[in-house]
DNA sequence: AGCCAGGCCAAGC
DNA sequence: GCTTGGCATGGC
């Protein structure tokens, strides 16, 4: 099955997403990126009880971020798991990229700071800064192996962003919609263990195991 | 009651 | 370059 038809079968199944949600109120940018670094091998759940203790604490903002306490930021985020890496991550970014004109954010920028992984940076240049990048994630690399596109799981996060990215428009607007429908699919059916039997993608998949 | 989640880093080969 | 171990909470 081609990629580009796998995209549309998702979306004609989920519907639009309307990735990423963010509350009202608050420095779109900001909060794409303090949830991307929250979320990394986290459950998405948890992460937005983090972001609710930050919020109701008034400190989801880039002059709270950079001036509050270190081991106060740690209990707020207490929720997301790995919190004291996190919070270290959390500083790290605002301390970089705080004041900075957006056009002087690039990639690399981002990637240089420690915390900020592949997935990381193009999560907050696609979602917070409408970048070209597509962005891969563990659902993905499954979900493109179990499809039979790719020949590995394993396969490293560059070489998959490049497959993907030769295979649909440079539309940011179906890159950010594509990821989603994946992170939905890999939840509710592609999931480690999967759910083959229900699977909008059941008929044309490799490894349906029915 | 385990298993798992929208990774990243450091260390070792 | 690729692999491994550590990091931690809460949902199911």
């Amino acid at each position: 099955m081609q990629i580009k038809e796998t995209y549309k079968k998702l979306l004609d199944h989920f519907g639009f997403q309307k990735w990423w949600p963010v509350h009202t109120g608050t420095d779109r940018f900001l909060e794409v990126s303090i949830g991307a670094i929250l979320t990394q091998n986290t459950n998405w759940k948890n992460v937005e009880k983090a972001i609710e203790n930050l919020i109701k604490d008034d400190v989801l903002s880039w002059d709270k971020l950079e001036s509050i306490d270190l081991e106060k930021l740690k209990e707020l985020i207490k929720p997301a798991g790995f919190y004291n890496q996190k919070a270290v991550y959390i500083k790290n970014f605002v301390k970089a990229v705080k004041g900075l004109p957006k056009e002087r954010i690039t990639r690399d920028l981002l990637l240089s700071i420690k915390g900020i992984g592949e997935e990381t940076a193009d999560s907050i240049l696609l979602y917070g800064l409408d970048r070209p990048y597509f962005v891969v994630d563990a659902y993905t690399k499954r979900i493109f192996y179990r499809l039979g596109i790719t020949k590995t799981e394993n396969i490293s996060y560059k070489k998959l962003q490049k497959i993907i990215q030769q295979n649909i428009p440079k539309d940011i607007n179906i890159y950010k919609e594509f990821h989603a429908l994946l992170v939905e699919l890999g939840k509710n059916y592609c999931r480690k263990r999967p759910l083959c039997i229900k699977c909008p993608l059941n008929n044309s998949c490799k490894k349906n195991l029915k």
